[in-house]
DNA sequence: TTGTATGCGTTATCAC
DNA sequence: GTGATAACGCATACAA
């Protein structure tokens, strides 16, 4: 068994306070005593016991990152950004997947386990429009990605309503008229896929175009495997599609696959885009298009709001929460899939 | 803030020792007080404090899982089923990135901060032939997709050699003759860029063939954009290629951007080959022929030696550790990019 | 500058 | 069956 700090402060003929007060850096400790506590501990082997500290403490250092799938490189992105993010500001990152699954999202905040952490942030998909209050538990909860949720707590969200709005004003500018929408959103979500669907349409509407309710390939998930699906059945429909636009990268991606199948060329015949600039977005084949949201960013705020949430604890003067929500920068980047020119 | 179980002791009329026994489901409560026992935890709503009960029993419920990086479409996959693989046991997962950087996986091994969980489940990369003693802390480590590193510690491996070798073989079979291996690794490195680069020149030299160190293609990362640009360098050296071997399958895939690029056409030109398997492999215009390692084998055996190793303690009777080291099932997938008759 | 004593919220060892 | 009470290892008023 590992030396305890007693053991280090008997080597070292001082009290545990001394010891404590060495190892977390106080001022006021004699040079002559830090080098022999320091000796002690080098000896000794002594490792502190972060569950002791933190149960002293009343905090452990930890917050819970609570993301649909890891699988999803968006997600996987994300994670990097926000454990970054959380390490400068001396946080370790507890990674949660919550499959998208509503009651899984719910259960997380109500979950004893999360009390092993300090705070959550938490990237809904499956909360609902009426789940506000779910979130109002006095435990420190940052929202990402979401909006809408009518919860008085702070949330970062991407421009996800503009984000699609500028993708379907860039396919109409390239001439394209029948835009398949590859991808869907539980009714009542408000999540990313209604709000960009939203973006999608108020486009179209505002080029004085209605959009046809057969271009819409529902997909049960965002994954390659369900925008595969999607498309396949899209294009078994017999729909003329010149445009398809996927709710977010993979889902395009995976289109791009189906229409490769089907002897489609990209952009040629059918245009693509997605939403969120994963990283194999730039190096698929051809490159896709799509909408870059500042990860960055979102990250660091974020973290910053939950670490702000932290600090001033439940005390009294609980300060009012859930102001404006931060909306992160983004960019269109056009590559080879919608290309004016082909490749 | 929230209650403790003494709120709910006093609340509930009876000791503390009584509600711990109602939470943790311990025989021998008689109903009646387990009723006003859960009745008062209701009304307060009191929560565990899990930092509490891991100081008293010395243990926290948690693992480390330390990989290269998230971003990685192989390693995010890998955590995904490690955390499916530790839950079922009741454990949380907690995700380091070491960045495949030797100090940061050896800081990980020495770190007090590891000490918040009760194992380490290490996939190293940089970690050197010579650095088995480093492994041997006590702490409960396994070790994953290495081998040669000659510690006594349990590791789980996959076939490596073998894999890449069956890769070899089909390129061959294909009758590809001049096979460009992209990617590289760190000399004395012994990890699976070396092992899978063994595994190659193996399959070459038993077909009687030599490896032409022209067409090693040295990458700095496994990452689409290191794939890609080793290729680049590859192409405009000028050599003649009918095939490429990525030592993984983002490799590959950013060699074949490449290849696209360069108007040359897979597999009809350029045969290419990856490893691991990752669901963008399925997807990839063409689809990527690679082998595939039984992922959730290998999870769930990492985790289930680790926790025996937790369960074992560090009492006296230290069983001995670091058996042979468990070797995963793989296959070999044959995909669209090698396919004898193009698409 | 350093030591003493007490608390953090649980679990575990005993008695009762 | 249930209740005091001592750990668990560290932090921190308060003293010295």
């Amino acid at each position: 068994m590992s030396a305890t700090m007693r053991d280090v402060a008997r080597r070292a003929d001082v009290s545990v306070k001394t010891v404590s007060n060495v190892v977390n850096d106080f001022p006021h400790v004699r040079p002559a005593t830090r080098e022999r506590v320091l000796a002690a501990i080098a000896e000794l082997g002594y490792q502190m016991n972060f569950t002791a500290r933190n149960l002293s403490l009343g905090r452990t250092g930890m917050i819970t990152l609570a993301i649909p799938k890891l699988r999803l490189p968006y997600f996987a992105e994300l994670a990097d950004e926000v454990m970054g993010a959380a390490e400068a500001r001396g946080y370790t990152v507890l990674i949660e997947q919550t499959g998208g699954v509503r009651q899984r999202e719910i259960d997380l905040l109500a979950s004893e386990r999360r009390r092993m952490t300090d705070g959550l942030v938490l990237s809904p998909i499956g909360l609902r429009a009426g789940d506000g209050p779910r979130l109002e538990t006095g435990y420190p909860v940052v929202l990402l990605g979401e909006r809408s949720l009518d919860a008085r707590v702070d949330h970062v969200v991407m421009a996800n309503v503009a984000g699609a709005r500028a993708v379907a004003e860039h396919l109409l500018a390239a001439g394209r008229r029948r835009i398949g929408l590859v991808g869907s959103y539980e009714a009542g979500s408000e999540g990313a896929g209604y709000l960009r669907t939203r973006g999608f349409l108020e486009a179209l509407t505002a080029a004085g175009l209605e959009h046809d309710p057969a271009l819409t390939a529902p997909a049960e998930d965002w994954t390659l495997e369900a925008g595969a699906a999607a498309t396949r059945r899209l294009l078994d429909s017999g729909v003329q599609v010149d445009a398809l636009f996927g709710l977010n990268d993979v889902l395009a991606l995976g289109a791009m696959r189906v229409l490769f199948e089907r002897g489609l060329r990209v952009p040629d015949d059918v245009a693509v885009a997605g939403f969120d600039d994963i990283e194999e977005a730039r190096f698929s084949r051809p490159s896709l298009t799509t909408v870059r949201p500042d990860r960055a960013q979102i990250a660091r705020h974020a973290v910053s709001l939950l670490a702000e949430r932290i600090a001033v604890g439940s005390g009294d003067g609980v300060p009012p929460v859930g102001g404006p929500a931060f909306v992160a920068d983004y960019a269109l980047v056009v590559r080879e899939s919608s290309a004016p020119a082909g490749r």
